[in-house]
DNA sequence: ACCTGAACACCGTTCAAGT
DNA sequence: ACCTGAACACCGTTCAAGT
């Protein structure tokens, strides 16, 4: 006897991130999610419309954790504090970013929060056209930031990892010396990061740096 | 009576790329290719050890194309040029560019491209970490500019498109014109790309002035 | 209202067999 | 050397039926 109701919408959601966390996004499917509900398939189907539908509530469900930064910060700080706030709740479900880029236009918090970057673009100098470039710039940078991550390709096969660095960076060493040197220098910081946080701070700052830029020649014209 | 020897891996890639480019990159099945050739799927296993090796082949198939700077180029110069010839590469088979970008070491083109690329950043002043990490942005940004363009994700749904991008708009309109201001105003530019050669331009200069502006910091210290 | 069961049209891939 | 055929373990989803 199967106990009924034991399935909500908010439940599986968070089965299904939990899902997506361990096994990336396409080990994600409508079986295992019933599986590990001790349901049916088709169980899920009174919950949500299709696997599309589950996706997408995921993705909203990542979203709700994001913060708006203080709406007085200047530009350049907003956005830096923005995207710094998109990453971290990125990296929080790597494998889910992209449902997170996908969903944040349906969550409040994320529509106030490009409401007010549309705002600052505009009074820098930025046109409609392009301060929509930059809010979208800005949202899928933050994603290919974090799902893009060197070595979180291999994140899901912990007993190939080791094997497929290594073939990698066997790659490399593999180059002659003396035609490619920086390369092989650059092998193991190609490979893997170093050092997390200052890989994230550092795309920050560079995309950061080439909005103020962009500002700064508005300014001047 | 079917022809032997009508499959070789270089028809098979031209034709997987073919659905590629028609229908994404999911679209893409072994079954597909196999029944375009009017053979069995497992035909193709001949030729190709699993899917993985046939995507990893159209990858390299995009690649080869790709052309290098000028090395006597400075680096803002190289670094414009390189970005917008991973860009131009990648619009002519937008589905395609993950595969570029996975792809991309494994062509000589490629690593030529990347070694001069880090020997700029070194002799900028950028260390070894610094400069794998800005080599792996650029490509990484590339990518997504072009496989994330605004409306690319419709692409496949001809029938839909305009149906999708009515509700994406109504969303917007829906939102309450003292609140949103800015999002409503930006409704059009947001859901699709007026200008795409504009769109390209200002996301690559935003990149190149980025990095730039981290070098200079850099010769300052 | 909520879930099951059977079925359908797909996947990638193995393995043995044909020519 | 190159390809076929049958089979397996998966997918998402429809549709009718149960409680």
């Amino acid at each position: 006897m199967k106990p009924k109701n034991s399935l909500n919408p908010a439940l599986v959601v968070e089965r299904a991130l939990a899902i997506v966390d361990t096994e990336g996004l396409d080990g994600l499917t409508v079986r295992k999610v019933a599986d590990a509900f001790g349901v049916t398939p088709m169980a899920l189907y009174w919950h949500f419309a299709n696997k599309e539908a589950l996706l997408a509530a995921v993705g909203d469900a990542v979203v709700s954790s994001l913060r708006i930064p203080d709406e007085d910060l200047p530009l350049e700080d907003y956005l830096r504090e923005a995207m710094t706030s998109l990453v971290d709740v990125m990296r929080a479900h790597p494998s889910a970013s992209p449902l997170v880029a996908q969903q944040i236009m349906q969550a409040e918090v994320g529509r106030d929060l490009t409401e007010r970057f549309l705002d600052k673009l505009s009074l820098a100098g930025f046109d409609v056209e392009r301060s929509a470039a930059v809010a979208h710039y800005t949202l899928q940078i933050a994603m290919t930031l974090v799902s893009r991550e060197p070595g979180a390709e291999l994140a899901f096969k912990p007993e190939l990892r080791q094997e497929e660095l290594d073939r990698k960076r066997a790659m490399l060493e593999s180059l002659p010396e003396d035609r490619y040197p920086r390369l092989r220098a650059a092998a193991d910081a190609m490979i893997e990061c170093a050092n997390t946080d200052e890989y994230y701070a550092d795309g920050i700052a560079i995309f950061v740096a080439g909005v103020m830029a962009d500002a700064k020649t508005l300014a001047e014209a």
